[in-house]
DNA sequence: TATAGATTTGGAAGGGCTTCCAAAAAAATG
DNA sequence: CATTTTTTTGGAAGCCCTTCCAAATCTATA
């Protein structure tokens, strides 16, 4: 069976509570004992049970991270810098994945229920105030990522910022029909996206156009419910509709995630039309595939997003909760490729933050 | 403070043990007294803590899985198989990273320890047969996915038949010149690969060309020590040098990694060669990036992989052991896309497993 | 050396559950 | 209705720690 403290206090000859000690490095023991306890801890192979460390403590050392498994790179840099700070910093990571968005409530419920961790990190899911409250009367602290809530923590991009400068980039380019190519609106983001880009029609004047607005949402297989539209079929059934459509079309796009984009893009070849001179397209993310695709997009630091994220997270659990959520806001960057037709051309005004 | 089982027992005006039993929904209860307890633990919204459940069943309903974090698309569909299957199963899932080899050990080490799961996932790791013993005694439920061990149960791809297909492949495209991109010696893999790969070779009494089998092991990032080579640099570096080599240099090449070898698509680009005409290429793994690139491939079913591997895990963790390790052996794919020349040749030889 | 003060130590209480055993209640039997 | 059998129930003991308080030991001071 397990060793327990018992076992350790009887064959060293002192108390359980000085055992403990020993283990939890506290200081106040005398080194003589510290080292016949460690000797018998030793010869036992004594380990403790985290379990019960848990329960004691009434705290895990854990965080639990909620993330939507769905669009591949995106989410998998993101925890990639998740996972790596939240080791460096000596916690466990669990990870709980939402398929569909309907079931992310039950997720939340369930960690505030069973307090497995310490913290919870809720990746790109807008979250009611309903639950908010419910993880600030559990004193549980959250932190969100790509998504926000007035009385949360929040790592967010600018997207607006981003969608902005994306098309602005365009215009400058020298496009005056745009459209966009955005994913579902029930998704916080592309919401703001979408504003950022008629900002900067706004700005210049430019009557959008509705018809080659296409907010979609369709999913990418039949049988996973991935409803938000941000996948590669989505933007390929959209640029095709664009395409099949009625003269004159935008001679420009603005799609709201590189893998619409992609989808886009093969849309477009098939068309044997050419980007960017047929159609230039900026896209947003800068996925793996970005390179390849020489997609111009807008970059979001995703790794770092995860690692900052982690960072205020535990700064939380561990220094109790400040006064006011501590909201970040990161900017995303612009990533001059191919398909913004602008690298062979001397026109382009650089954009300044 | 948190509502605990004596609250709900107190106001119910029963024993702690029939609100346990509610709890677990036990059988041996009445209809009565359940609707009764199950009222009051409504109204006090009590919930069960999962650590004080966990430390008195002896057991965490959780599963460890640990990744080394760094070929992206591989890992991500991988893990998206494991955490569908567990959480169906009604499992946590909890991510361990290794981000350089030489700290496996050390995580082993901590999940025999702490026990924090019930049973570890271990995924492309080899294991020693001494920590293979360390887990075997600690009577801690294993699967490898991805590299074996005699005594352990695991999920693994026939490398050496998806190689030999492979390079037969090429072969019966007409090359009698063939070269290698291998991964680091040190994976289990790259190992089988390469027999793959020299085994088909000699059944077409083609003597292998040691000069163009190019074992790399360098990282993507100095800073990162991705030490498998398993990256886009490598892949890049070893087809420059195959290019700057003397001629007559393979006209085909097997390469063991799809993210090698679209960095060895790009050395062959830059160099104004043509794929396949002057370089055909048949890569493996089929990750996301493949298609775009026309990459013909030998697909591993990653999803799949992830999702047997936790079937099974789980399955000895509430079945107790079987005797003798589970073996379980997946086949990879060829896939057929531009870069291997198939597609305008009606050479080929189907192949058949 | 006596005494106050500081340092160490032992172990009970607590953390919140499951489970087992014996007792109580209900149902079945003659 | 008394007795046996079955079903349900209560709660002590156990899971393995941490922490607090009081007691023991040691050190410093007068």
């Amino acid at each position: 069976m397990q060793v327990t403290i018992y076992d350790v206090a009887k064959k060293a000859n002192v108390g359980i509570g000085t055992v403990s000690r020993v283990i939890n490095k506290s200081p106040q023991i005398s080194p003589k004992t510290r080292e016949k306890v460690l000797k018998v801890i030793k010869e036992l192979k004594y380990q403790p049970s985290a379990m019960a460390q848990r329960l004691a403590r009434k705290c895990t050392n854990t965080i639990a991270c909620i993330v939507p498994f769905f669009t591949g790179y995106f989410y998998f840099e993101l925890l990639r810098g998740v996972q790596q700070q939240v080791s460096k910093l000596g916690y466990d990571l669990i990870l709980y994945s939402v398929d569909v968005f309907e079931k992310k409530e039950e997720i939340f419920k369930k960690t505030i229920r069973e307090r497995r961790a310490d913290g919870v990190l809720i990746i790109s899911m807008t979250i009611s105030d309903k639950f908010a409250n419910r993880f600030l009367q559990a004193k549980l602290p959250v932190a969100l990522v790509d998504s926000c809530h007035q009385d949360l923590d929040s790592i967010t991009i600018e997207n607006r910022e981003g969608a902005y400068n994306a098309t602005q980039h365009l215009i400058n380019m020298g496009h005056v029909n745009l459209g966009m190519i955005n994913g579902s609106l029930e998704s916080v983001p592309a919401r703001i996206r979408l504003n950022g880009f008629k900002e900067a029609l706004a700005d210049n004047h430019i009557i959008p156009d509705e018809r080659f607005i296409l907010n979609v949402s369709e999913s990418a297989n039949a049988d996973e419910k991935q409803n938000d539209g941000f996948n590669k079929a989505a933007g390929y059934n959209a640029m095709k509709r664009v395409l099949e459509s009625a003269e004159p079309r935008p001679t420009a796009f603005f799609i709201a995630s590189d893998i619409q984009a992609a989808g886009a893009m093969k849309a477009v070849q098939e068309k044997n039309l050419k980007i960017p001179e047929d159609i230039a397209i900026v896209g947003f993310d800068d996925i793996e595939l970005s390179e390849y695709l020489g997609l111009s997009t807008m970059k979001q630091p995703m790794f770092e997003m995860g690692k900052i994220a982690i960072e205020q997270l535990i700064h939380k659990i561990e220094n109790g909760s400040t006064n006011g959520a501590f909201k970040k806001v990161l900017h995303p960057e612009l990533i001059i490729r191919d398909t913004c037709g602008a690298k062979n051309n001397r026109r382009v005004k650089v954009i300044d933050r």
